[in-house]
DNA sequence: GTGAAAGCGCTAACAG
DNA sequence: CTGTTAGCGCTTTCAC
């Protein structure tokens, strides 16, 4: 257990016979060195197992080879599969990843900023699911190059990778609706600030109209995204004598909430009633019914993320500030086709 | 986006009139400072909003403030629930925390290692499925004090936080007994090294024992924690022809996957074969029936692990290397009460 | 091509 | 109590 010095720079020098800026040189490959002067030092770097000491060098360079990343709560699954695509690829560019919760408040986001900042991190992917303008400027001023991922999508001017939601809630809403429903009810995150649009409303809207669905504002409900969120709104929903063919929730676990929901009050899915979800989540093939839902590549939503931030890190040119990836609807069980019947 | 010049030290100094030792001692509170220059430091403090630069102080003081925790994989819901709590933690301490996935690979282990070592953490809390001698005594090599956390029990003679496996199993064992239940099928974990106690599968067996009932290995079954070895598992144990009360899996994963390949073979849960879990995963109330299991503290085993973290760092005295934290029975809808039948 | 020297921002003796 | 000074380990001019 005894930290034993670890061997520096200057070992290395004196025991290749050389200067210190010449092995400075050789790792970091930065000016001409004799080959024959090089092969000495890289041996003797071998042999003694010697490391850079990457405080020193990240005091001189300003560099840290640290990303920050700011989640609400890593056992939220959707931070956790976003977070390993992350993590995946800057491992690949050699960055370590600084990690903070920050359970949705507003506090504690200043703190991990602050915190992060602090650290030095050279970029930070931000989590969140209610981007709002105070945010955005809190980070503008803490000059650290940031991506943005939110389960919503917001018309700040920020970096930002999401799924393309509109067209995803359309198509989910189509595909329910040629299943034979009609009366569906949407549950749209309540993460609202007026004057926003909120994509999937109108993804959902315009696939109302292109059947002649009348939009209904009784039956699409503002809730969270978690389980207990979806369990209650559907009860809400259910309660007030809606009759309804499909529930279409802004999340799988709202999803499930809203399926367990449904059984509690004596119906059953999808025979009574067709529900589908959003996100893909681990669980969502693991509960029964089987969950049919739209699926976003978290994985990928993180990856594209930390990519960009090395991008802006270095320098390179962005392409577009926001970029959207691909959906795909996920037929499982949990809605029936109603057109046979 | 310009990162001006953050203000440093010597700023600090020359804006308060006193020497840079001066304003090390102000912030670092480490020697006696006249009241009247603290306070004009002080000042010039808030007034510039100087932050030390932890860097410089990391490399004169050889103290990162940086814990590494290695995980599996962050979408692991249990690595999550437990780094939640480090996380919590080492906030508390002001530590920060240094990420990294494994995916469980010995290689990808060891490069983790590495790089957490070159970052000059100060401690590390390693999540790991199978520990074996080779990773103790790389980690061990490393000098760098680490607090073990695994789904099982080892005898490694290392700091490690968990909980009472062996009665866990035995008081669950017990419980699916008392519920009327004799031909209990035990799913437990195949990370499985020879010579080395499986404290479950002893609990199991004890509480056998105390109710007469003999123990029948062709319904012990070695398998994964995930819901996919827990439905191959349970397929096997059902197709084998064997006539099943109960199934105690080794985690909820495996659980729900027990249950739904008894599902898909016909039977139904609880009513036909009774289902329990480890664990307690968010997820386990969300299912249904709602999943039997056992609770573990999870997100306390991240905080106590950090905790001894913090003591170790510290020097500070431990009571003991290995922390047993408390466990408990959660009944739910997925085992059923024979005895009023 | 290579070395000497300055300095990144800070802490920790060492004097006074 | 306070200032001066010497590094921590490394990169980077600037000479040679």
């Amino acid at each position: 257990m005894v930290t034993k010095k670890p061997t520096t720079i200057k070992d290395v020098a004196k025991q290749a016979g050389v200067s210190i800026s010449t092995v400075s040189r050789v790792i970091n490959d930065s000016k001409p060195v004799t080959n024959e002067v090089k092969q000495r030092v890289l041996d003797v770097i071998k042999e003694t197992g010697y490391v850079p000491n990457p405080l020193a060098r990240s005091l001189v360079t300003r560099k840290s080879n640290l990303i920050g990343v700011i989640v609400p709560e890593v056992t939220d699954t959707f931070s956790a599969e976003v977070l390993n695509g992350i993590e995946e690829i800057s491992k690949m560019y050699n960055y370590d990843i600084l990690l903070a919760n920050t359970y949705s408040e507003r506090d504690l986001e200043i703190k991990s900023i602050d915190l992060l900042k602090t650290k030095q991190v050279e970029g930070m992917v931000v989590i969140c699911w209610d981007i709002d303008q105070e945010l955005v400027d809190i980070i503008e001023k803490s000059g650290i190059p940031a991506v943005y991922i939110s389960k919503t999508n917001r018309d700040f001017d920020i970096y930002n990778v999401a799924t393309k939601n509109e067209p995803a809630a359309r198509d989910m809403t189509n595909f329910l609706i040629e299943k034979g429903h009609k009366k569906i009810s949407l549950m749209r995150t309540n993460y609202q600030i007026s004057n926003l649009s909120d994509s999937r409303l109108n993804g959902y809207k315009k696939a109302l109209e292109e059947n002649n669905i009348p939009y209904d504002e009784s039956i699409v409900k503002a809730c969270g995204t978690t389980y207990a969120d979806g369990y209650m709104a559907a009860k809400e929903l259910l309660s007030s004598n809606n009759i309804l063919d499909a529930i279409f929730a802004t999340s799988d676990e709202a999803a499930i909430g809203a399926i367990n929901a449904c059984f509690d009050m004596g119906y059953s899915v999808p025979d009574d009633i067709s529900v589908a979800g959003f996100n893909d989540v681990e669980f969502a093939k693991m509960y029964r019914p089987k969950l049919t839902t739209v699926s976003q590549p978290l994985f990928d939503i993180g990856a594209v993320a930390l990519r960009m931030i090395i991008k802006i890190i270095r320098g390179e040119e962005i392409d577009e500030k926001k970029v959207k990836l691909p959906y795909r609807i996920i037929d499982r069980e949990s809605v029936s086709d109603r057109n046979n019947k």
